[in-house]
DNA sequence: TATAATGCTTAAAACGTTTCAATTGAACTT
DNA sequence: AAGTTCAATTGAAACGTTTTAAGCATTATA
């Protein structure tokens, strides 16, 4: 075809610091300096030089930049889950959210990685970082027994874990107590007087799945209930765990009469059997959910859920990260651990209050 | 400030590649040669290459690449909004996964940016682009007329546009028929024998809200109902919008009979305004919204919407930016159109499926 | 035996920046 | 007149790669 236009180069090519420099009529060095108003240059070179480069519409080159500087003003998040998996989750929006919001803000680039598959995940991590991609990582919801995390630990790296990571009191990391927390939503469940309490839990080698489900074996012993191992259901975090785990808990001889998920997606999905099962969530049938995604709010009946501030665990670990990347030694213990709360909706059984909240004593 | 020199480095220097050949007692060109399996290097030196490179866990850095191959492998993902905002949309996060997926598949680095006010917009664009961080970038939902996507267009850089852009066939761009679909939501509502049909739009500098608003009108003319500038309202694509945009056309003194709503956010703001006024959504007051996010399947009633293939979009829109970059001659005409269809659930008032709640898939 | 071909390896250049010691020229002191 | 400051500018080095032409032993060919 016509494909006499540019043969290759798309026809301009990008004005470089020499560019400048030979059309303002001063070296590069002085461009340099100029560009970074430096003090030393005199104005009027400044001026003759800023014009120069905004008329060639000259751009300092981010890769030349990196490479003398030996840093990339990047950052990486990366999510070990298929991208499919990761986008899925609510949850990892309002984390990304926060994250992207500070870098932003700060000037850093944000590079994201979603792991190819779960088997793939020790590529993800070191990848960008020994690559000389980023200058750092967060690091999204791994699995507590990565091998990675201790091997990134080990290495000279700066990084930040979210979620909690009590193997090691020197990985940075910001999280909650999703231990305590757990312990409420099951709490909230006794004090409907409910003993049969079932839990559909996330992956049991994340330990924020493994958590949770630790408080609600704590709840339940603390309140003089034998732990029964029929009403546990190891999930995914999926609402199709929790479709499947309902349908399961209901086919029981004795079936559980409450439901602590482990997630709000998984709720849903549980809700969503209990009603095709006939069985009216809420009053005839109390769900709790965690983590208070935009759904939880949306759904009929409305979620009682662990509400646990994803946004901010974004915002946090970016700082954190920024503050390892300028302050190297502060390699310190530096763990976080950010408050949650109970939000009281309908799924529960509460009656419902005009303006949203009920309250159970 | 005296600090910048040895202070920085954290311990370990980073094996360069001129650290490998030293061990390995070759030159850094044949390192380079052997590291790509490159052909004329003896299996025997590349194996020894291996090795050494193996033990001093060398990586060759993404930065010096770059530089050399004028090239990042990186392609930048743009939205012009508040990152709050983008991720607010659950629209924005099923297209970023279809674009990650084609990406991470395909060995390239994704950086995502989202313009720290939508008064900012100008520099997200070229930012990236002119200082050499990307190759190419996809702009998700850009303003119809912004000014950069016509200063994009000039420019050598490859660009995907997601929507439609009609404004110049030339821009490659990959969106949905939002007219059409419009006009199909609406005709669905006038099929229920509404003739009072209202309408909640998205910004209208956006085509995407601007099509939609186009179709809304086309279906009524169509239908020899004149269009009642009282019924429309424009919004942001927000459920506050929708809540706010509801309540305001109830207050009317000939109130409409009926919605079609820009987004199913917004829809289902305006389902939440309905109830608090006391009117059953659905069979009473019938909504039919647009997107078809996660969302519409799981709130009540099911709404009624028109799907649209978020992820497809991401995924295309990222195949087209690397055709593009491959082959710097494809760029003639390439805009594609993918395909949307009604969704027929609860929320217009259709009788329901007995069965009913939406079945995991 | 001289010449050509073959198989590996290497040196050097280039990519675009920043930094810093050295240089220049002018303006001051003595 | 000679030295000393000072402000402004410059040249060169360094950052880590890839690429390519040239180099060097061998081995094959005439």
């Amino acid at each position: 075809m016509s494909n006499s236009r540019g043969v290759s180069a798309a026809g301009h090519k990008r004005a470089t610091i020499r560019d400048v420099a030979r059309a303002a009529g001063v070296s590069i060095g002085t461009v340099s300096l100029a560009m970074s108003d430096n003090p030393s240059v005199a104005e009027a070179t400044k001026e003759k030089v800023r014009q120069v480069a905004a008329t060639l519409s000259y751009r300092p080159s981010a890769v030349g930049r990196a490479l003398q500087a030996r840093r990339t003003n990047a950052i990486g998040v990366v999510v070990p889950h298929s991208s499919h998996h990761v986008f899925g989750h609510l949850y990892f929006m309002e984390v990304l959210s926060g994250v992207s919001e500070v870098l932003n803000q700060a000037g850093l680039t944000l590079v994201l990685s979603t792991a190819p598959t779960e088997s793939e995940e020790e590529s993800a991590y070191l990848k960008i970082l020994r690559s000389q991609q980023v200058d750092g990582v967060i690091l999204a919801s791994a699995a507590l027994h990565d091998k990675n995390v201790a091997q990134l630990k080990g290495s000279p790296y700066p990084f930040v874990f979210i979620g909690r990571y009590p193997l090691d009191p020197e990985v940075p990391a910001v999280g909650i107590d999703d231990m305590g927390s757990a312990r409420e939503a099951v709490w909230h469940l006794l004090a409907h007087g409910h003993t049969r309490i079932a839990h559909i839990s996330g992956p049991l080698r994340h330990l924020s799945a493994a958590d949770r489900y630790a408080g609600y074996v704590q709840a339940l012993t603390n309140a003089g209930i034998k732990l029964r191992e029929a009403y546990v259901r190891e999930g995914d975090y999926s609402e199709q765990a929790g479709w499947a785990g309902m349908r399961s808990l209901l086919s029981l001889d004795e079936p559980p009469t409450a439901l602590f998920a482990a997630n709000d997606e998984t709720a849903v999905g549980a809700i969503s059997a209990l009603r095709a099962a006939g069985i009216q969530p809420g009053k005839e049938f109390p769900v709790v959910g965690f983590d208070d995604v935009v759904l939880a709010r949306l759904v009929t009946p409305g979620l009682t859920t662990i509400r646990q501030p994803m946004q901010m665990l974004g915002v946090e670990a970016a700082q954190l990260l920024m503050r390892l990347l300028t302050e190297p030694q502060a390699h310190g213990v530096v763990q976080t651990e950010l408050r949650t709360h109970l939000v009281v909706r309908e799924s529960c059984g509460c009656a419902r209050v005009e303006g949203g909240e009920a309250a159970v004593t």
